[in-house]
DNA sequence: AGATGTGAAATTCTTCACAGCG
DNA sequence: CGCTGTGAAGAATTTCACATCT
């Protein structure tokens, strides 16, 4: 089983691949590890591994098919019916990545945004009606969300990500700049532009190859 | 020498650990491994093992001491000189960020914007002055820009980062969502939000424990 | 020939466990 | 004692290399 975050955030990658490179080749219904591979930035072996993991097999010679292809790795990622997220801190932040998952089509569903704001409460961002904070443990199970999206200010990062998984989430995406502590069945993934940043800057003067994917 | 991409980040992350320590407990000038590794999220053994790798070492029974480890994670990760970077795609990603960095003091100084956009160019967004993108290769070495940050849309995100690189850059914080292809020479981090949000959703269902970091 | 699928090796990363110090 | 520093063990992940298929 190709169970590991990693290995789930590359076929995540792979699935997008196909319209690239339709986009430059229409006529492409198949498409060999090795230029997936390049793509995505991982060597062709690790490719084939990841999708050998799905159950699904290519052709020898011919490579994957596509079609087949993105449904396999649909099929192994994506939820069996919609799932909901919940965005909580509608500033700058908040507010983009609203905007930047505004109409996209997916399996993921805005369900819903919180704020403390009372400018912001009761008025309607990007498409998605905001809640007061207070409201998340009535909103989240009402609404069936199963994931958070933090995008509010370190010092309240901890009590909304509290919040979140009281009320019933079992996943977290933080964008405050702190480690969250959270039971262990919930899942977390920490977007830290600070601390990738800081990556980025030390590895700029010292000339070293990036990482996988 | 700790000098691989998660090391450096996990260093990044213990050095703000004491500020919010201190918010606790103002007389604490030590503090344990375990201490940090629970704020830290991730084993005592692997903070010993970090902090080993910068020369510092702890004194048995007592701890770390915050102020001189602190400097040696400054001494290791931080440029010697001020570190200036460029942000290409003032949209809401982009000013977002610009806002979230706007008068945090550190080494890295976003020296420049740009974009395509005639409004935007010209203006001072967030502080920062906005280029036109036809002027990365002039701006970039004329400011000693050594870190690019990419907000801008997907299909412009490759042709960005070539300029950038062409520029002279040696990094790059791509928020794009595709992998970019640059020379090996160049480091480069992908915060792929798209891709982290489905790995979240993947595993909000399955109540997998989330990595560390 | 030139792909894929995969056991086995190699590599990288993390934890264990304990010596030694304060 | 209870901590740090660290060699060695252990896990996880990636790559190799080749049998196999078209």
């Amino acid at each position: 089983m190709a169970e590991s975050p990693r290995s789930i955030a590359r076929l995540s990658l792979y699935r997008r691949l196909p319209a690239e490179l339709q986009a430059e080749d229409p006529e492409a219904d198949s498409v060999y590890s090795h230029e997936l591979a390049r793509r995505a930035g991982v060597s062709p072996a690790q490719v084939r591994r990841d999708i050998m993991a799905l159950g699904y097999s290519g052709t020898p010679n011919t490579g994957y098919q596509v079609e087949a292809l993105t449904a396999s790795i649909a099929a192994h990622i994506d939820p069996a019916t919609p799932q909901q997220l919940a965005l909580v801190g509608v500033g700058n932040l908040g507010t983009a990545l609203l905007q930047y998952f505004r109409g996209r089509q997916s399996k993921l569903h805005m369900a819903a945004t919180f704020d403390t704001d009372p400018e912001k409460v009761g008025r309607t961002i990007a498409g998605c009606r905001c809640h007061p904070v207070s409201a998340i443990g009535e909103v989240v199970p009402a609404e069936g969300i199963t994931v958070g999206i933090i995008t509010v200010p370190a010092p309240h990062a901890q009590e909304t990500a509290d919040r979140l998984v009281q009320a019933g989430v079992g996943g977290l995406l933080n964008f405050a700049p702190l480690h969250l502590r959270v039971p262990d069945q919930v899942y977390v993934e920490h977007m830290d532009i600070a601390i990738r940043l800081e990556t980025v800057a030390f590895f700029a003067l010292r000339g070293r190859q990036s990482p996988r994917g």
